[in-house]
DNA sequence: AGCACGCCGACT
DNA sequence: GTCGGCGTGCTC
């Protein structure tokens, strides 16, 4: 009985005569038979099940019979295709265990097809996203939707090619009297020790695809299906540089990472080391310590940072390197992603997703500007970088190394708590000194009160640096022309989907929406009062660039923002000319705040500190201290002295006089002391529920019984959780939609997880509303 | 998330 | 008496 059921025709044909049998409503013929009922087989103890889960908000695993034919080829990781649902339409999912056994009194469907030859992913990896899936409060299925990159999926840039070789127990080839073209092709197949190509063999023996096909109606010669790579492999080859010589601080640092690797244990470790410190040479030579155990490691950057420089700077020092940033091809990713898997490659440099790099045997991971918020990704799966790479590390037992200037407060405390280890590097290689940081007082300044965005003692340093034959870096974290048009009446003019004000774009000649796409000529009246007398208000970088090139005529300028670097490689021609001084002032946002490494700097203006620090986001004043030290290190780092100049309307606040200080120790203990009264993290976990809805009302009802029901089921379930809301979003309007919000905070990361699972599926949410829950948030807008 | 089911109002 | 509107609930 079973064996009728083993072929996939026969489980099909149940499948349909089974419908035919249920729109019939005659369900009582199973009743008759019931040795038919293909989920009474299930019964059958030695039954092989799948265990399958979907790209979809359901945490539930779901099982599946293994018909017989599949059972030598089913395993975790591969994809498969099964009948799901009530009309059950067939549904790709994802085989994530297997086992032996019955089920009592669950009726369990078969599964119709193996998608993939080989699994995806490695077993360590499925727990991984499961863990993912447990600790972002999304679906495992969708984890691992997210994780492989498309390109793999499709297996782009490979093709399906049969090859030919002779037939195993062929006679004498002389005996079988063929015809010459026959002849010659199956001789040559006989001669070649790997199967051919088609259009190998036609070349080969001069003839067509008929002596071809006639062999192979003869039996004389075999086609193999293989799947072939057509990738073409791009990438300029780097000079090898030697190592650099590490200074005592640097090698006492590597030092204690080589302990951790050689007792083959896991401990994160937090590398901070002032900007200029040599972070990365310390990354590099522990990452050739990996490498001679036969290990690979995967090194995580902002995709920001993922200039040619930093892949330039890897490529020199190791023999194989991926790098992953996200203007590759689908079949690029695949590619690289086949090479990881194989063990071909040592060093995977690359953003967030690099996290789940494929590699056979990870020896570290690195994660460089670890205080960057990059690594937190703002969609389902919400996971963050930093974590996963953390749980990652702890499985496989091997360290985790966490770079940067200026630690996140997340980092810090785990080292106060003893739990991550901090290693500091106080000294800029060749004990250069680190900038001085002028705090400047605009608010009695004469060109600031002209509407002029550079100050006088700003507009003089600029001068004199100039002057010196110095170069300058000039930051304004505002893109666009000026990021207000204000009508009298009836204040700026905001964007139709989003309460955000519209960013004038001169180049563009257009009004611009930095939340959403939505673009507009610029109307010389206002679009509702229809008054004349629009005023631009603000100063974004292309006001900036109008300003510095009118009372900088003979400097050379360039000006770095997302507008100005669209075309791919543009970033890495600006940066380069930049480098060899064909370029005196280099104006622009974050992205010229990163990383960046050029001797020549003496001279670097942030223009208006305050914009980042009045956010209505609890890590506003720590993203202000991370942005000025970042820009200030870039100056300095050559044998010219360099200064800093911080314009700001006030000057008092602490959070700029520590950063001006270069005092990262003062501003962590004056941050926490206002997290620890406000209960934020990193003293408590946080969780961010968000609903959205086209109709305010809507939302705001709703978000508020949903707040309401969660907090009796936390009283209920007696759990140590605070929720905070609801409340309007800090933007409360995006992309068409209104949105609420509530937090949750607690002591315990796994009481929000917990009662969050329990919650969900006992809340009905109105169906014109979307609700999503952002663990450990990064983003409160 | 889909998708089928069901329970209500407007048609032949 | 049936078509189809969308609200509800389940998916091995």
């Amino acid at each position: 009985m079973i064996a009728a059921f083993s072929s996939k025709v026969a489980i099909f044909s149940i499948w349909s005569y089974w419908r035919a049998v249920s729109e019939a409503r005659q369900p009582g013929l199973f009743d008759d038979q019931p040795d038919l009922s293909p989920w009474e087989i299930e019964a059958a103890n030695d039954q092989l099940i799948a265990e399958v889960v979907f790209n979809r908000p359901l945490d539930t695993v779901y099982r599946y019979i293994v018909p017989d034919e599949f059972r030598e080829l089913i395993q975790p990781g591969q994809r498969v295709r099964v009948p799901f649902g009530r009309g059950n339409s067939s549904t790709l999912g994802f085989c994530v265990r297997t086992h032996v056994g019955g089920t009592p009194g669950k009726r369990l469907k078969s599964l119709a097809e193996i998608c993939d030859r080989e699994p995806l992913l490695s077993q360590s990896m499925l727990d991984l996203t499961e863990w993912i899936a447990g600790r972002y409060l999304s679906g495992w299925g969708q984890v691992l939707e997210s994780v492989i990159p498309a390109g793999v999926k499709r297996q782009a840039g490979t093709r399906e090619i049969v090859f030919y070789r002779a037939a195993d127990s062929l006679p004498d080839i002389d005996t079988l009297k063929l015809p010459s073209k026959q002849h010659a092709v199956l001789n040559l197949l006989l001669q070649s020790d790997d199967p051919m190509r088609v259009d190998e063999l036609t070349a080969a023996a001069g003839c067509g695809v008929s002596p071809i096909d006639s062999l192979k109606k003869k039996n004389f010669i075999i086609p193999e299906r293989r799947r072939v790579s057509t990738h073409s492999i791009g990438g300029e080859i780097a000079t090898r540089q030697e190592d650099l010589k590490l200074n005592s601080e640097q090698s006492a640092a590597l030092q204690e990472i080589l302990k951790v690797l050689r007792e083959s244990r896991h401990e994160t470790l937090l590398l901070h080391g002032v900007t200029g410190s040599g972070k990365t040479e310390v990354y590099i030579q522990a990452i050739r310590e990996v490498i001679s155990y036969g290990r690979q490691a995967i090194v995580l950057v902002p995709e920001i940072s993922l200039t040619p420089q930093t892949i330039r700077r890897f490529r020199a020092r190791f023999d194989s390197v991926a790098v992953l940033h996200s203007h590759l091809s689908d079949s690029d990713r695949h590619w690289h992603w086949q090479q990881i898997a194989s063990g071909d490659v040592q060093v995977v440099v690359g953003a967030r997703s690099a996290v789940f790099a494929p590699v056979p045997h990870l020896g570290l991971i690195v994660i460089d500007e670890e205080h960057e918020t990059t690594f937190k990704q703002q969609s389902v799966p919400r996971y963050h970088a930093r974590e996963v790479a953390r749980e990652r590390a702890r499985r496989d037992n091997i360290p985790l190394i966490l770079g940067t200037a200026t630690p996140t407060l997340e980092t810090l405390k785990r080292t106060m708590d003893g739990e991550d280890r901090r290693i500091v590097l106080k000294e800029r290689v060749e004990q250069r000194p680190l900038p001085p940081v002028s705090i400047v007082d605009i608010r009695n300044d004469p060109f600031i009160q002209r509407r002029h965005s550079l100050g006088r003692a700003m507009t003089n340093a600029i001068q004199v640096a100039l002057k010196a034959g110095g170069q300058g870096i000039l930051f304004l974290n505002l893109r666009g022309y000026s990021p207000v048009l204000w009508c009298g009446k009836c204040k700026g003019v905001t964007c139709p989907d989003c309460d955000v004000s519209l960013t004038w774009h001169k180049d563009r000649s257009r009004l611009v929406c930095h939340s959403c796409d939505f673009e507009m000529e610029s109307p010389e009246r206002c679009p509702t009062c229809h008054q004349p007398g629009l005023r631009l208000i603000g100063t974004g970088t292309q006001r900036l660039e109008a300003e510095v090139i009118n009372k900088f005529p003979a400097a050379r300028i360039a000006r770095m923002d997302s507008d100005s670097m669209r075309k791919p490689g543009s970033h890495d021609e600006v940066l380069e000319r930049f480098r060899e001084h064909e370029i005196d002032l280099l104006l622009g946002t974050q992205m010229i705040a990163k990383g960046l490494d050029f001797p020549n700097v003496t001279l670097v203006g942030v223009i208006d500190a305050d914009t980042l620090l009045y956010q209505p986001d609890l890590r506003a004043g720590e993203r202000t201290f991370h942005l000025i030290s970042q820009v200030a290190g870039r100056t300095g780092r050559g044998d010219k002295q360099g200064r800093v100049l911080v314009q700001t309307l006030n000057p008092d606040e602490p959070i700029i006089q520590f950063a001006a200080h270069h005092d990262f120790d003062g501003f962590a203990k004056y941050e926490l002391k206002q997290r620890k009264v406000m209960q934020a993290p990193p003293f408590q976990s946080m969780a961010r529920v968000i609903l959205r809805a086209l109709d305010e009302r809507i939302v705001q009802a709703e978000s508020q019984r949903i707040c309401q029901l969660l907090r009796e089921r936390i009283q209920a379930g007696n759990r140590p959780i605070r929720v905070l809301g609801p409340a309007p979003a800090p933007i409360l309007r995006l992309r068409k939609y209104f949105r609420y919000h509530f937090q949750l905070t607690s002591p315990e990361q796994q009481q929000i997880e917990e009662v969050w699972r329990e919650f969900v599926p006992t809340m009905k949410l109105a169906a014109e509303v979307d609700m999503v829950i952002d663990m450990d948030p990064v983003d409160l807008r």
